[in-house]
DNA sequence: CTCATATCGATTTTT
DNA sequence: TCGATATGAG
């Protein structure tokens, strides 16, 4: 059996699998064979007779857990399936209703997404009094779930602000511990609720602890690197008695700190257990030697990592390409080509492609290209099928009937479809729930009695009758069942039929789409077929990728949702300053260093061709704005562009100058992309390649900034005597002239283009300038 | 209560 | 720029 595990194994993987007793911590580069090591590990310790039930194995995603397990049953037959995989949520959850009456809980709970939590948050705001726009609900959303992620109590985040003199803190404290009686009072948790109320039973039980320690004496955790502090504490207070816990995990692959991951528990593991053993993986499987060196060489700019160097025996055939461009679309339109070309050559499948941005803004320019182009895309991630407003409200529907008092819940779907009970109605009903330490379906007898009209009121009763006929079918009926009932005698889809517009239709193919999911739920899924099952499931669960949407197109997607994912041909685009890496963050050591992370797991996703895209100019926000090369390119180890560059946007602007500002902007975005197309046949594909892989690199200033006036918008005469084109003189910058011109009186703007060459934006107020 | 217009504001998003 | 939300007239 040994021999059998480990014959595919190089020697650092099958150290790791044959690593059984103690802490171990894998360093798993990217395409090092990290899910394999994992399996056969799991393996192995069943062929040594461990049970397969002591044996956890916990992951962030619910698509990873699905796929360790298959592979894991794929690899022992039988036993395998019984080794517990899942997320730490899902863990977490079943924890919770299983251990509920122990530790005083209603195991009927429901589990609150974001959205839900910021609707909650947004009722706290408005119940303290505090003003909405000085701060934002999913700020203050953002900032409870980081403190639950470090296990902070309200008490703990108001003793904190208070000493810190935070005034901002203070107040979200405030709305912190109404927010948790709130979701108290609606027997609801939220995610962050889930790791940490496990948490504190364990610490606070320890016949349950014992229990759960005894019980599974083998855990591994994979992606480490992402896990926080809760989580972090959970894994240690399983372990913490036969200490039989693997961790895996890269840490130059950490890119969500933003949501609370601490990248310290993976570079400090061998701190919390000083006997642990490490091993790393460095032999890739996946990509090319000059892809793996390139990215090597960018993410060895970061110093807080654990020094390790990835190597292949993969044939050196590849390679990495900047790819520059005049604009946005400009950007697309080369990849456009390449891919066309390439596809049309049959040397490539669309399939084969995959473009990576940093922001989901970028991918409509994207869309555009290659629907113009007619290449086939699916774009990854930006709205998931179980956060669209109809499927949210036929789900809050059910959570309704599994649950009355989900106050959410209930705003969310009493006027939908429209049962003439508005705002104010609410409120007052509300406000008396409130009163009388009640929620709102509680307080549905009382409407009169809370002040509501007789039309409202009786509508409320007859919405109040209509969830309570749900009462036997909630129990025993099957949740297809319900979900049709719903939708039929609510009334909700014949209102969306009559709507009749592209809109709706689509819609009412997503709630069909959503009720074969839940056929598919009962007729596949043997463990909890009733309501309770099925909310657990749904909200721990984000809609299972479809493999064949995928299929035969181009991936579009972030880069934060590219990980663990790989492709022949990656183009990872605006690699400019201020975008990638984004904003702020370059003067932020440990923000630009997760940026340059999210380069890094972007590079090593590719297999044959890397190419590093950049554009001169790009539309944000409507504006147009000139960036710098990003620094990546320059740490990939292409030459410094920085003075070909600074020349570049002087020609630009002389270019711009003498033609007219404003035209050209104009023509190269209604006709360039029409030239750009019709040149688009199979002939004359050639994208512009600026720099192959070069020697030395070097750091770049970050670039200046640009906005094109709103004169195009508000062509009002302006009185003052700064006009476009005027000549003008500087006392320090010397004579130039006035290109661009933005705001009236005392916040008139001004662009001057010196005869040096530099630009610079300057308030007219004070810039002190004689007209020449 | 509902529909139409202003206003704001805008990273990344495993559960 | 464009989309989501807040405000006001009917």
């Amino acid at each position: 059996m040994k021999e059998m595990l480990t014959k595919n194994l190089n020697p650092s993987q099958a150290e790791a699998v044959l690593c059984t007793e103690g802490p171990l911590i894998i360093f798993a580069g990217a395409g090092t064979g990290k899910t394999r090591v994992i399996t056969h590990r799991i393996a192995y310790l069943l062929s040594l007779g461990v049970v397969s039930q002591s044996v956890l194995a916990v992951t962030f995603t619910n698509k990873a857990a699905s796929e360790m397990k298959k592979r894991i049953s794929d690899l022992i037959p039988g036993v395998g399936v019984n080794v517990w995989v899942s997320t730490f949520h899902s863990f977490c959850a079943h924890f919770l209703r299983a251990e509920a009456s122990r530790i005083s809980l209603n195991p009927y709970f429901l589990i609150y997404d974001f959205i839900d939590q910021k609707s909650v948050v947004k009722d706290c705001v408005k119940e303290l009094n505090i003003d909405e726009k000085k701060f934002k609900l999913s700020i203050i959303a953002d900032k409870i779930s980081r403190a639950k992620d470090n296990l902070k109590f309200p008490s703990d985040m108001a003793a904190e602000a208070e000493s810190a003199g935070d005034f901002f803190g203070i107040t979200v404290a405030k709305i912190y511990e109404l927010y948790q009686k709130k979701l108290e009072r609606a027997d609801a948790m939220d995610f962050g609720d889930l790791i940490m109320r496990t948490v504190s039973a364990l610490q606070r039980h320890s016949e349950l602890l014992e229990y759960y320690r005894e019980k599974y004496k083998y855990i591994m955790v994979d992606e480490y690197q992402d896990t926080n502090h809760a989580q972090y504490i959970f894994i240690k207070l399983l372990a913490g008695k036969y200490h039989n816990v693997c961790v895996v995990g890269d840490d130059d692959q950490s890119v969500y700190s933003w949501r609370g991951a601490d990248i310290n528990n993976i570079l400090d593991f061998e701190k919390d257990y000083p006997n642990a053993k490490s091993v790393k993986l460095e032999q890739n499987y996946r990509s090319t030697p000059k892809i793996l060196s390139t990215a090597n060489q960018v993410v060895k700019y970061n110093n807080a990592r654990i020094s390790k160097r990835l190597w292949t025996q993969n044939p050196d055939n590849g390679s990495v390409t900047v790819l520059k461009a005049v604009n946005e679309n400009d950007e697309a339109v080369k990849i456009a080509e390449l891919i066309y070309s390439n596809a049309y050559d049959n040397k490539c499948k669309f399939s084969d492609y995959a473009v990576f941005y940093r922001t989901n803004a970028q991918s409509r320019t994207f869309e555009d290209t290659f629907r113009l182009s007619r290449i086939p895309y699916a774009i990854v991630g930006t709205l998931r099928f179980y956060d669209r407003a109809e499927i949210k409200d036929v789900i809050a529907y059910l959570k309704l009937i599994y649950n009355p008092n989900d106050n959410v819940s209930f705003k969310r779907v009493i006027n939908i479809p429209r049962r003439g009970i508005g705002k104010t109605s609410i409120e007052t009903l509300e406000n008396f729930a409130q009163l009388k330490n009640m929620s709102i379906w509680q307080s549905v007898p009382f409407a009169q009695e809370a002040g509501l009209t007789k039309g409202p009121a009786e509508a409320l009763n007859s919405f109040a009758q209509f969830i309570k006929d749900f009462s036997t079918l909630k129990n025993s009926g099957s949740v297809k069942l319900i979900v049709e009932k719903v939708i039929t005698d609510s009334e909700y889809l014949k209102e969306l039929e009559a709507e009749n517009t592209p809109e709706s239709k689509i819609k009412i193919e997503n709630i069909q789409e959503l009720i074969s999911a839940v056929d598919d739920f009962e007729k596949n899924r043997s463990l909890d077929k009733s309501l309770a099952g099925y909310l657990t499931q749904i909200a721990l669960m984000n809609d299972a990728d479809s493999p064949d949407e995928s299929k035969g197109k181009v991936t579009l997607m972030t880069l934060h949702l590219a990980k663990g994912l790989e492709f022949d041909n990656v183009f990872i685009c605006g690699l400019e300053e201020g975008l990638f890496p984004m904003g702020e963050s370059a003067f932020n050591d440990k923000e630009l260093e997760e940026e340059r992370r999210l380069m890094y797991v972007g590079m090593t996703r590719a297999r044959k061709c890397l190419y590093l895209c950049w554009s001169t100019e790009r539309k944000v926000y409507g504006k147009i704005i000139w960036n710098m090369p990003s620094r990546f390119i320059a740490e990939a180890g292409f030459k410094d562009e920085s003075a070909e560059m600074e020349q570049n946007r002087k020609q630009n602007f002389q270019n711009r100058l003498s033609q007219g500002f404003n035209r050209t902007i104009i023509h190269s975005d209604s006709f360039g992309r029409e030239q750009n197309f019709r040149s688009f046949n199979k002939k004359s594909f050639k994208a512009e390649i600026v720099y192959t892989n070069a020697g030395s690199y070097g750091y770049m200033s970050s670039g200046g900034e640009i906005t094109k006036a709103e004169r195009f918008d508000n062509p009002a005469e302006d009185l003052s005597p700064y006009k476009i084109g005027t000549a003008v003189s500087h006392p320090v910058f010397g004579r130039g002239k006035i290109i661009e011109k933005s705001g009236v009186g005392n916040d008139l703007k001004l662009v001057v283009l010196f005869e040096t060459g530099q630009w610079k934006k300057l308030l007219a107020r004070i810039a002190n300038l004689t007209l020449i």
